[in-house]
DNA sequence: GAGTGGTCTAGACCACGAC
DNA sequence: TCGTGGTCTAGACCACTCC
């Protein structure tokens, strides 16, 4: 990583050096390597600590830098490729349902927003299954999946009996009985959002981490059965929409600029 | 907007000052307001201006804010809701083809890294055709549509006669072409990223802006037809993929807390 | 204790838009 | 010309990790 000039130009400084140094991780630092520390950086290109800084923070929201306070500034690896598209990937009891971990199930009467989105009436009493998804040892997302009552009251219950019963808790009886509901459509929509307290902690990021918030809408039936709403992490997920197409293709880091 | 205390709390100020904002604007402004400028609201929360930027930082990324030079900070609309799944949004021809507008076409050997990702051998000709999409009056995305031309020679070229033949320029004659090649596949990916020089200029949004990198593999005949990588404005764009399923349920805000 | 990134300050000047 | 947000500076102190 050279010294590099800033010679008068007529962009800004700082993002002169995130080119700078885009260019230098690209080419003389490797996967999880170390980059000098802040203060020592901003000598060597001569500007304020807070103007490189701020060339770090465009390269940290693309997901190119990863800080680690106390330890330094790495490199990070290449974005995760996570599918969400089929409904295998989210709906409980899909063939890659390993990918979530249940964490809890709460039901309460449905606030006015919440029952706005799902099409039933202020008060009715609505589950809220949370979940983290595990990627490759990492936790890359959380959700909170709404369904309402009078959707799963429609599926009927199992009786377990003896020891399965004691062991049965609310979670896993909600889940039990999505699993047997048929979904036979399904709309998503996808934005930026950050992170707030407890999805920042759960996500293993400060708070304000920008994240992907993909929102699921599931049917059932003729009717909205469930709304899923999940934020993955924006820094090292790319969300993947496969269609069950004639041809598999090879999935491919996206090329930005043409000629 | 009341001046309201910050007390010492465990959390960082700008994220306190953030959360006090949010419920301003939400409760105290309509949209397409001005709020108070930087320097006034710094000095009435009793904090220096860069941490009152780094709340509005934050405010600008979820797209509650929109800051205009010369002029001040307005609360932002809501985010507008593009389709971008069936196939009919983006491939030239489609029912909704008059979304994007075709900027220019231009031809050239591809470089290693694009004849990668297109699967074809390196030094091919690859056309690659610049659109832009306008949603609402607003461009809010730029696209790169990259077509080998040992794809587009697959269809059999339509003579134009006369004046038609004058007026017909290589982008149109590309874009003939590919509506009408059958497209039979196609596969999707969503990252955050940011736009770069030309693309900000176009998005009529300054370099480093974030954006919603959505790139598009176009399947025809068995083979990787076509590579399309469109960048959206994260500010403004709520990517939706619908799904041609038993119901059309309404769009809705999403939302982000359960109980 | 030493070194790192995270936060915060109190200024300064510039670029842009409206008047 | 004035007010706005955008950039930049040169410090300071804190929280965290490692030794």
């Amino acid at each position: 990583m050279g010294t590099a000039q800033l010679t008068a130009v007529p962009e800004p400084k700082y993002w002169h050096l995130r080119s700078v140094l885009l260019r230098a991780i690209d080419s003389e630092f490797s996967i999880g390597e170390v980059i000098p520390n802040e203060r020592e950086l901003a000598a060597r290109f001569g500007v304020a600590r807070a103007t490189l800084r701020q060339a770090l923070d465009q390269l940290e929201l693309e997901g190119r830098l990863v800080r680690r306070r106390g330890i330094g500034t790495l490199v990070a690896a290449p974005r995760v490729g996570v599918p969400v598209s089929r409904r295998e990937e989210g709906w409980p009891g899909g063939s890659r349902e390993q990918a979530w971990h249940t964490v809890d199930c709460v039901s309460a009467p449905a606030a006015e927003r919440l029952a706005q989105a799902l099409g039933v009436p202020v008060g009715e009493t609505v589950h809220t299954v949370r979940r983290l998804r595990v990627e490759q040892g990492q936790t890359v997302a959380t959700e909170s999946l709404h369904v309402p009552e009078s959707v799963v009251a429609q599926v009927p219950e199992i009786r377990l009996s003896g020891a399965a019963a004691e062991a049965d808790d609310h979670a896993r009886s909600v889940l039990r009985r999505l699993e047997r509901l048929t979904v036979d459509g399904e709309s998503r929509a996808v934005e930026l959002g950050v992170a707030e307290a407890e999805e920042a902690t759960l996500l293993q990021r400060p708070p304000g981490t920008p994240v992907l918030v993909v929102t699921t809408q599931y049917a059932s039936g003729g009717r909205l059965a469930a709304l899923a709403v999940s934020t993955y992490r924006a820094d090292t997920c790319r969300l993947t929409f496969g269609e069950t197409g004639l041809v598999e293709v090879t999935p491919v880091a996206p090329v930005r600029t043409a000629s």
